[in-house]
DNA sequence: TTGCTCCTCACGTCACGTGAGGTGGC
DNA sequence: TTGCTCCTCACGTCACGTGAGGTGGC
């Protein structure tokens, strides 16, 4: 006696829903034994429940269609399984990862006596600092204005004299408080494209979760004030403050014409400067986590 | 000095795409301050780098489009914003939840030597199983066979009787490990249909993990072995069991027509006989989570 | 003038779910 | 015969990314 089953059946034994099984059977997954060319109606063996459970355990590990198709396609375990299930576990902590950073923003959000400047006319902005190459100059320098000017000249000239100018803003950053703004250790970074075969000195900064002051007009005179009230709000925030501060010129006044600045980084006048700063901070805080 | 943006230039100050700015756009979230007529050419302000840090800060939390919407339309803090952020993160941590069920069932995965149970030809197979209502009968018996058969036929004739028979296999629990096989303490369990009028007694059954042996055919006399090789894999998987046993009933035989079963439930002999076991196991283990 | 920026379609993503409209099977 | 099951389209999901093919701006 043959003992088929419709795809009604097998979707019940399965604990999956019809249109699931006949996706399945579209994508080629799990094909039926018979189908009626009369009816077009789907019949299946009682092993299509095993083929089935093979799917839905790798669904649940989160494999998708297209990686299960290739681990059961010879009906025996590839020998990549074990590398296949390493990287998919490895993909699933990123996962986690990714939902804590959100977990930890959302929080950061709730602190409703800062919640404006967060949202309603945002002035604070939290985001992710891809890693860069750049050209950088560290320095001591007794104060600021002057020699720091005087850096980027020499850099801009520099990076430009090598084509290697990256289409981003230059930035510095404070690896001691700018508060004291005397005696203090600056380090300049122009963005560059990577050249091996230049000699211009160049590094890589890492990438990070940065608080930032979004773009402000005008002079420096307002850093200072807009750092303290940017640290005071990662502090409220419950977040972990992490690395040296920067300032980002995304619009600065550029004396000379041959560094092959794109327009819109130039200003005409100090009005038109538009700066960023940011505070880098990090996402692992008192708690351990496994794994 | 009108001091307007293009598209790029605002994009690279909110690090998001240009193809994202006009998307928003497009939805409605960030309009742009003049848009020119014969070119199509939008243009913004610095002020629109706001909004638009506004909006990234939401969806850093992970908040919808249509989300945000509602939360910006007034341009001022709505109300029940803290009630969405607490929505929101108690969606993320139900999200970080799924994943770290995932994980567990990639390590389970990962134990090679059962790996052919889950994946080759699958026969174990791990689900969530939905909470359900079901009429109950809970009693010590003192051998398996007869009296379980006894039960069933007495709770499907009052069930049949009320008209509350839902489209679900009847299942038993075993409230004591069934390899003891005498004096047994079971409960049989037959889903209903909600209904508050009868009388008939009926509980809730809490969803949970389980670990299923997939259905077999025929004989009930191949389940002890069973369970002891099911209960052996959650083990060696690194999973904890948490709960008792359950045999359920796909196919099996019923005496009597009046129980108005499904015919896809009845078994003319033994051989047609379908049954699966299943044991729950939980996700939360050693470490302990905080939130 | 060249190259960069910007424009508007149109389509793809992922694993199904949700109908619509119709037929088969006991 | 009724009601349940099954069938095949076709479309929606979510927040964009990826071209194609063409034009504007310095």
């Amino acid at each position: 006696m043959k003992d088929l089953l419709r795809i009604g059946e097998l979707a019940r034994l399965g604990g999956v829903s019809v249109k699931t099984v006949r996706f399945y059977d579209e994508q080629g997954l799990l094909r039926p034994e018979y189908v009626d060319s009369q009816t077009g109606y789907r019949y299946y063996t009682i092993d299509h429940t095993k083929r089935l459970a093979a799917i839905t355990n790798l669904r649940a590990a989160d494999f998708s269609i297209s990686e299960i198709t290739k681990l059961l396609k010879d009906g025996n375990i590839p020998d990549d399984f074990s590398t296949a299930i390493s990287s998919k576990k490895q993909a699933l902590i990123d996962q986690r990862q990714e939902i804590e950073k959100k977990l930890k923003i959302v929080e950061a959000l709730a602190k409703s006596s800062w919640t404006e400047k967060l949202f309603d006319h945002s002035t604070i902005k939290l985001t992710s600092l891809k890693p860069q190459i750049a050209h950088t100059v560290r320095q001591n320098i007794r104060h600021l204005g002057a020699p720091v000017t005087q850096l980027f000249e020499t850099a801009e000239a520099d990076v430009a004299a090598e084509g290697m100018r990256a289409n981003a803003a230059p930035f510095l950053i404070y690896h001691e408080p700018p508060t004291k703004r005397k005696n203090l250790n600056i380090e300049i970074c122009i963005p560059v494209t990577h050249n091996a075969q230049s000699n211009l000195e160049v590094r890589n900064i890492a990438g990070s979760e940065v608080a930032c002051a979004v773009a402000f007009a005008g002079g420096y005179f307002q850093t200072d004030a807009l750092f303290l009230q940017l640290q005071e709000w990662i502090d409220a925030a419950g977040l972990q403050s992490a690395g040296p501060l920067r300032e980002v010129y995304h619009r600065f006044g550029a004396d000379q014409d041959d560094y092959r600045l794109p327009p819109r980084m130039i200003a005409r006048n100090k009005h038109e400067f538009l700066t960023e700063l940011q505070i880098p901070f990090s996402l692992t805080h008192n708690n351990m986590e496994s794994n």
